[in-house]
DNA sequence: ATGAAAGCGCTAACAC
DNA sequence: GTGTTAGCGCTTTCAT
């Protein structure tokens, strides 16, 4: 059997408040007793049940992350960031695929309350363009602290990038190469801003949106690349492409590449995230970082400040950071337009 | 106030055995009284804690799941799928990240004790050739249901690849397109049965391996990058390569390419690993691929048989999967060298 | 500085 | 079929 603060209290002749105040607040603890005690518990090898400090303190100690997946480049870092950063702060992390399926999010968060989670990192099921007024009715009834990750819900606490602002970046910067005739491939779920940065952008410099030119579907690098087929196939004219997100540019590269265009001499390509490869292509891609690491720490901060404080009380309870633009040779920034 | 099962009790006017009953053994509870006390569980909103459930029955119904990162392809698929599983089994997912660290390793282990995980799926740290004993011999300590994943570890439940053989197909394939001058660019990371599957193919031909075209490093893009120009730059002879895995062959592809080499006209290059873009590079990648979904499910089904039957009754407790070879065009199938 | 005892919310005998 | 009650292993007053 598992042994017990009973067992250590008895072989070290104390009682098991004592025991109790050795592990948790030694300092109360007089020297002699106390290594008495700690060797008893060497001793038996024991080790504190969680499960029934749970029950008097009503802190578990441990967290919930709700992700849609985390088999890809993007989820599996922040998630892997999530839990170091909880490790250290001495929580542990429940992990949760909702797999962008709000009946699995819903049984996910009843068995979250039930272990009584200390609080909740939390990506909402279908990126609403805005926020959803009943998404976040719903998770107010968990009284449970919750920080939401990468999306907007109107009154949370809230950690994400500026996705317009970024996609702004990417198209001025193509703009400022030269380019009048840019499309856009991008879709729903590469997050919408994403194409209002790329209507601003040219308002911004007083150039024409070509409707014909921007292309929503999803995003995959077959989508990139049909796209361009399509593009090449209706004879339309454009010198350079914003992809909603990397793959998206691949699958663009690709197409052109097999179609006999050069990337970046006939056509530039901006694309988004900087995954991995794209700075390992032939011709390595321009695109546009989040800054994954931060905004995981800053998720982490508030979550732990809500737990622990009951409220956040240093600094801003929502945070929108800034994206990188990553010149590469895809944009072909090198080269002279003028 | 977070609800007990006594006020439902109380509500429903019967006792709280009957409430704990109509939660876990509803058929022994006459229809009326039951419906009384649902009505009741849903009216307060209640939600039992598994804390106090865990306190008696001794079980957490939730699972520790120890990787060295999740935060790439191989093991963000791998956690992936563990978590889906475990959970339509009815348990949840406690994700810990060792990052190759014995430290935190045995940190986690403890922690994982304290909150009394039913069970552990585990990749050691540090891929030992084989087992230690050592390793398997602190396992054993805690005496906890455990299933080793992708690992070696004498006497335990296991799953994992054939590596060995899927190298020995890799380099078999290479051989019969022809290919006597076959380098292997590979290291301790990416497990040393692929070198010796690679020795294993060249001697069931009766060919000689060269020493000089085998190369260990590290297995990223960069390595593969640097080994193909010293290659060249030595001008050694061969006339594929065997990488030991995906990463090295892309950067393998990268530097022949900038070498003015094409594959696999000049050079056929095979991968291992089968990840995401392997199939999406311009001359896509012929590689050796894991069944991972199914090894994971198998792993998953051990440690449940191991939990809830205290042993596994059904079939074998360790397990090996075959690879599959995937032929794309990097290898040049399509080439004649006879 | 330490001990005695109550109680956290639930399940499982054991009665009725 | 349902109620009574004794714990599960800990923390936390309240005494001493």
């Amino acid at each position: 059997m598992r042994k017990t603060i009973k067992d250590v209290a008895k072989l070290a002749g104390v009682s098991t408040a004592t025991v109790s105040r050795v592990i948790n607040e030694p300092e109360r603890v007089k020297p002699p007793t106390l290594q008495t005690v700690q060797q008893a518990i060497k001793e038996l090898n024991f080790q504190p049940s969680q499960a029934a400090r749970t029950m008097v303190m009503k802190k578990t100690k441990s967290i919930g992350l709700l992700v849609p997946t985390v088999s890809n480049e993007y989820w599996g870092e922040v998630s892997e960031v999530v839990q170091d950063e909880f490790w250290e702060r001495g929580y542990n992390l429940v992990l949760c695929n909702t797999k962008n399926s709000k009946e699995r999010e819903r049984k996910y968060f009843t068995m979250l309350m039930e272990r009584m989670v200390d609080g909740v990192i939390y990506s909402t099921v279908d990126v609403p363009g805005c926020e959803t007024a009943e998404a976040a009715s719903e998770l107010r009834k968990f009284k449970i602290p919750i920080v939401i990750f990468d999306r907007h819900i109107m009154g949370f606490p809230q950690v994400h990038a500026d996705h317009l602002n970024g996609a702004l970046k990417a198209v001025e910067h193509l703009i400022r190469l030269g380019h009048r005739k840019i499309a856009y491939i991008g879709g729903p779920l590469t997050s919408p801003e994403r194409e209002v940065g790329y209507r601003q952008a040219h308002a911004a410099h007083d150039l024409e949106v070509h409707e014909s030119l921007i292309r929503l579907g999803s995003p995959t690098v077959d989508f990139g690349y049909e796209t361009i087929l399509d593009f090449i196939h209706d004879g339309a004219s454009f010198t350079a492409a914003f992809c909603g997100n990397d793959l998206i540019a691949f699958g663009a590269m690709n197409a052109l590449y097999q179609s006999g265009r050069l990337v970046p001499e006939d056509v530039a390509i901006v694309g988004y995230d900087d995954i991995h490869i794209a700075a390992l292509l032939n011709c390595p891609l321009t695109t546009i970082r989040q800054p994954i690491r931060t905004m995981v720490k800053t998720a982490v901060d508030l979550l732990t400040m809500l737990i622990e404080q009951g409220e956040i009380t240093n600094g801003p309870s929502s945070v929108v950071y800034p994206t990188e633009l990553i010149v590469r040779k895809s944009c072909g920034a090198e080269i002279s337009r003028l």
